[in-house]
DNA sequence: ATATTAATGATAACGATTATCAATTGCGTA
DNA sequence: TACGCAATTGATAATCGTTATCATTAATAT
């Protein structure tokens, strides 16, 4: 893979970017320094960095695919409320061991084994839950 | 709402699939039965069940949205090897209550309360795991 | 039976993404 | 260092899933 300005400024934005950016916005950005990039090339390089594993995609309920810059293993919430995509890290030595088993007793899927690699739970975040912001049912009450 | 021979095809099809039909397949299922039936017609109508709360809305790697017809709380597994969607059942009395924990503690948001509605687990079904057929690196492992 | 108006079906429009292709550029080699 | 070639780019056409438009049809209250 040759080496290019364009894929390197897509992939320094990626990772700068706190948030879980679409296309589009990697596209404003990238212009800000580099007017006469084309939107073709940020959505190739956004998929050439996703194949490359540098990158992740996060697909919400609007049309548009996120991209994430953060490689380290984790899994998403998005919220219903305020549509935000909050990032869920996974921690050292914590009670990692027992999601997937819980996931299959959860589940009722013991019998058979499952690989979990990541999840997005659907759900409400912090602010919204302290805010009193409504999101329709729980899932999983506490 | 007023009733329609079409809105009551669509929510038949889709209560009587085992899948997570998308709704060209739904179209492609309902021409069968009513051949003059509308492509924008089985659009309009599964967003309706959605609305009503009567379908659900299954977002995966290919572009289009999935249906599913169960209205019972569920989680779901995309299997990265075969791109099955599979069903996760909730199980009465089951590990659930430790479920909503784990994520906490597991991601590290225990500080703050987090409402969990569903899930959407990305991994690998049985049957795959079953067949060694590999799909990447895992996340949470046994 | 009739009037009202929601729902339909055909199709245009739309938004996100991908394909095409000529021009450019990175980079190994002479 | 200059050359040559293939990867990459930018502009834009094409594609795909979905929604909007609108004249026609049909469900239901009177």
């Amino acid at each position: 893979m040759r080496h290019s300005k364009q894929r390197e400024l897509v992939r320094k934005i990626l990772k700068a970017a706190g948030t879980h950016p679409t296309a589009e916005q990697v596209y404003e950005e990238a212009r800000k320094v580099m007017p006469e990039i084309g939107i073709a090339t940020v959505y190739r390089n956004l998929k050439t960095l996703v194949e490359l594993g540098e990158a992740g995609v996060v697909r919400t309920d609007d049309q548009a695919d996120h991209f994430d810059g953060r490689t380290e293993k984790h899994a998403h919430l998005l919220c219903d409320s305020c549509g935000r995509i909050m990032d869920l890290e996974l921690r050292r030595g914590g009670e990692l061991e027992r999601l997937r088993d819980d996931v299959q007793k959860a589940f009722g899927v013991e019998d058979a084994e499952v690989e979990v690699r990541t999840a997005v739970f659907h759900g409400r975040c912090p602010d919204c839950l302290r805010n009193g912001r409504t999101s329709g049912e729980t899932f999983v009450t506490h």
